[in-house]
DNA sequence: AGGAAAGATGACGTGAACGTAAACGTAACG
DNA sequence: CGTTACGTTTACGTTCACGTCATCTTTCCT
């Protein structure tokens, strides 16, 4: 297995995060660096926790949401009860995700329409160098 | 015209913000409802420029961003080089909004494979009341 | 041994986006 | 004519997600 064990500093080029991120996200309890002495050292887990992090703040999820959603893609042996309230989570949030890829097509439709007016009204004011 | 012109407690009741929320977006500039002596008057284009921004919000813009944007949705007879920028600007965005929906896309698909690893361990559980 | 480099902790600061409380105006209602 | 409802401004408070010191160890290098 390629678990190489990041420092901070690794982690901070290969996510272009501070070290200060990756310290409140572990005061949060999102990411769980091991210790070597007082030096956290990252594992393949932290990364991949890490990018669903990232991705989660772009889709405008806040930091406690996304450590619910973590859950789902680390359960383990989790008990049933446990289990299902995840799951339910999920579905919540799958929902969510759904409904806000499809306004977000239907933005992309309508801010396509908006350029179409602008690049014509362009094209009318200097018809050489147009927007395209 | 339907340019009913609205209070702001009818504002909020119709988009469910609150008072404040609606007074802090006039003072960044994002509406300008008229004045009917002390009193905020929200007109159609207020209603237009609110929906927009509520949308651009849960598209994790920030309020600077929208109202940046709100201006491709309103040009009138702005002069060439405003209308340019602003075109430019929406190329940005659209471009911002379209790598959203993709990498969305993808999350949606990653979360759905994941639940449905949580629904096939719910079901060896308890196959009575599984998981669907 | 001496010093830079990397990492740690703790505490205070910051910007965005409002919440909340105080004090005031005004307009209709019983 | 008082009070209730709705509205206003001013101003300080709050939450989130970090930024920014200051200070202290640890470690590596020459």
């Amino acid at each position: 297995m390629t678990d190489r064990k990041m420092t901070i500093r690794e982690m901070c080029e290969a996510f272009d995060v501070t070290p200060r991120t990756l310290r409140f996200y572990e005061a949060k309890e999102l990411l769980f660096p091991i210790r070597e002495g007082q030096k956290r050292l990252f594992t393949k887990r932290d990364r991949a926790r890490l990018k669903l992090i990232l991705r989660g703040k772009r889709f405008g999820f806040s930091l406690e949401e996304i450590r619910q959603l973590l859950d789902l893609y680390y359960m383990d042996d989790s008990q049933e009860t446990q289990l299902r309230k995840t799951y339910t989570l999920a579905e919540k949030h799958l929902a969510e995700m759904e409904a806000q890829r499809d306004e977000l097509n239907e933005a992309i439709a309508e801010l396509k329409e908006q350029m179409a007016w602008g690049a014509k009204r362009l094209k009318e004011l200097a018809p050489d160098r147009a927007a395209g």
